[in-house]
DNA sequence: TTCAAAACCGCACAAAAATGCGGAGCCTAA
DNA sequence: TTAGGCTCCGCATTTTTGTGCGGTTTTGAA
């Protein structure tokens, strides 16, 4: 079964070089190019494209905008964005839009047939660089100075165990402590994280 | 230039399968292995790793837990983390505390070697079915939160007061509505979030 | 018009959480 | 050796939550 392929560019160089790339490929199907968004918003839906290779820095709709609007009323199809930058903007707003993975135009043709194929299939290629920016979003040691930095380990855990939504005497079995012993932990964290119930105590913890 | 590695895992033979790819691999050196999180807190920090290589579901402390905890003062060092299971809590755990890449340990010893390189250049290697993982956590509006598209204006209205982590009272007197009503409330929003308690509604809410 | 839904209200009871008070043993750093 | 932090345990009480049952009114779409 062949890969259906749709590209949005408004470069026409780089769009007649991406579809003669997908065109000889042995397992993909182009099904349609168009040099804006606004034209792609109003196409990409009838043609069904299993993966849409979309440039970022489109003129007038931006590329991710076009993905947002799409992936609205058509969650299954999937975006690969193409970009001169690695810039750190385009590539949240485009995760946000619902992207599944971010490229660089310079990528290797067969690097990029690759990356159409791993989206495919449920992954989200992405440059190593990226990646690693995408990871670091979620490491807090960056705004570290909040509270909870000021918890011991088994508070940690203990607060993981009640964002993770189990009762006093559940926490208890897995923690293998007594009720008692969590509820003095109740008592610790709250007054470390200065909240007065589980709710404000996890909404905390999860906001890091 | 060698890229110095330590291994924190408690199974015995996982540990000197690692270490012994490690050592005949030319370009890495071995230069620690811990079977638990306690020893390594210590030991680590001395040994100045550039990559550890670390289990996440260590016996007593958890792996990510350690993690954190040596990122607090040494946020050069990167970990990589290794897992048998693709568990979503584990991932984002393990983000948060700063780990650069995630693995399961049935990966290939050739792959795992590119992954402690990625790591060390600063990529942050994973599987594609994690990195569409942490993709889609940016996403959510469109392709995930369904449950939640199907509350009602008020009942979100309700459940944004119960995640800021008012009583029920407070909820009625902010709302203008009777605390029975609230209550009501309660039951529809629960059911249609599949939920049981106030912490598992309030976290389905935040993420989405 | 008829029907479904949303929005609103009430009572009662059991379960869970929050908080007050107390204590013990262990380890580490001063 | 002493003080302080961490881990752990116990009991009692009040408050909050979860859920069972019931209901009315309004509104918008079929």
């Amino acid at each position: 079964m062949q890969i259906k392929v749709a590209i949005v560019d408004d470069d026409e160089g780089i769009r007649s070089g991406l579809s003669a790339l997908i065109k000889r490929a042995p397992g993909f199907k182009l099904v349609g190019e168009f040099a804006n968004g606004e034209i792609a918003l109003k196409e990409l839906p009838g043609l069904a494209p299993d993966v849409v290779l979309m440039d970022i820095n489109l003129t007038g709709m931006k590329g991710y905008e076009c993905v947002r609007q799409i992936k609205l009323s058509h969650p299954k199809m999937q975006f690969l964005m193409l970009t001169v930058y690695e810039d750190s903007d385009s590539l949240f707003n485009s995760l946000r839009a619902g992207a599944s993975g971010y490229l660089l135009k310079r990528t290797a043709s067969a690097r990029l047939l690759d990356a159409i194929r791993d989206v495919f299939n449920g992954g989200a290629p992405m440059t190593p660089q990226l990646a690693r920016r995408v990871v670091q979003f979620f490491s807090m040691p960056a705004t570290e100075s909040a509270p909870l930095a000021k918890l011991t380990p088994s508070e940690r855990e203990f607060l993981d165990q009640l964002a993770n939504g189990y009762a006093y005497k559940e926490i208890a079995g897995r923690m293998d402590i007594s009720i008692d012993t969590v509820r003095s932990y109740v008592r610790t964290v709250y007054e470390k994280l200065h909240v007065h119930s589980r709710t404000e105590a996890v909404v905390k913890y999860l906001r890091g």
